[in-house]
DNA sequence: AAAGACCCCAACCGCCGACCA
DNA sequence: ATGGTCGGCGGTTGGGGTCTT
């Protein structure tokens, strides 16, 4: 938890609706939550930036949309991620690295944050102490690297990590663009544009972002859901040999080959969540 | 029982792309 | 074309609870 203070926010670098003196921070109290909550089921969710002064809080907008997202929203899951979440989490893990909010997406009932946290507390440490990476999913080597993972005071502060996810470094566009071109039935989605077939809304973003949008009503799959569920089905398929053809993107962009995911798609049976 | 170490996770930060005037 | 605003993302922090010595 932060510290509640508004002098800390006043910073050159903050972003200007959390700079605003009178703005309150730190947790929330439950009658702000309470107030939130009834506003944004009133009012639906959006205009966050002005939504505070309409509810009535002294919170800035950023911060009303996350406490509504990650603890408020009505559709969060609380509680203990079980065994068939925590497998899903690695599976889509190793397949996306840490594109929280897709993994979350397939995920029903969790956060982004949620899933992070549990990855950044559990999850990683559970596979070091497996002799593997969490960031790569490979097997670790240097065994001089493990307690530098384990400990979050041993790695720099501050600082990202240097070591990016197989498949985000063979280029997030490239890979998201690869992605969609692999698999029949993607050929419509576009850079920028939206696939609003089915009740999630499919975003194609820059920068290799993808933004699943869930219809909060459920409903049909769509073409980009039904893929992911085809991605992290992997039962037919050797996770060794899964992990050395992801590894075989460690060079450079060229080196990235979209025929490897529609060859594995095809391996790939029994969707997770069919099954 | 006390103190220090460690862990968890809610919340904040900085950045990005989309959108709009 | 440009600049401002907004929503949303991943990375990071640090207070408080728990564990260990």
């Amino acid at each position: 938890m932060r510290i509640p203070s508004s002098s800390s926010s006043s910073t050159s670098k903050a972003t200007p609706c959390c700079s605003k003196v009178g703005i309150k921070r730190g947790p929330w109290t439950p009658e702000e939550d309470e107030i939130l909550a009834n506003f944004v089921q009133k009012e639906g969710e959006g205009r966050w930036r002005t939504l505070p002064k309409r509810a009535g809080l002294q919170r800035c907008g950023k911060s009303c949309r996350l406490r509504w997202m990650n603890y408020l929203r009505p559709s969060v899951k609380r509680g203990h991620i079980g065994p068939d979440e925590e497998d899903l989490i690695l599976r889509l893990h190793r397949l996306l690295g840490n594109r929280w909010s897709l993994i979350a997406g397939r995920i029903p009932g969790r956060t982004d944050n949620e899933i992070k946290n549990y990855w950044n507390t559990h999850l990683s440490k559970k596979l070091i102490s497996q002799g593997i990476d969490p960031r790569t999913h490979k097997p670790l080597i240097n065994n001089d690297s493990i307690p530098n993972l384990q400990r979050r005071e041993n790695s720099e502060p501050n600082k990202k990590s240097n070591i990016p996810h197989p498949i985000s470094q063979a280029s997030n566009y490239q890979t998201d663009a690869a992605i969609h071109q692999g698999s029949t039935g993607y050929q419509n989605i576009t850079e920028g544009n939206h696939n609003s077939t089915g009740n999630d809304d499919v975003v194609v973003m820059g920068m290799g972002r993808v933004e699943v949008k869930h219809d909060i009503n459920g409903g049909q799959e769509d073409t980009f859901s039904s893929f992911l569920d085809s991605l992290i089905n992997d039962s037919g398929v050797d996770n060794q040999q899964l992990q050395d053809n992801v590894f075989a993107f460690t060079s450079p962009a060229q080196s990235f080959n979209p025929v490897f995911w529609e060859s594995e798609l095809d391996q790939m049976s029994n969707g997770y969540f069919r099954g």
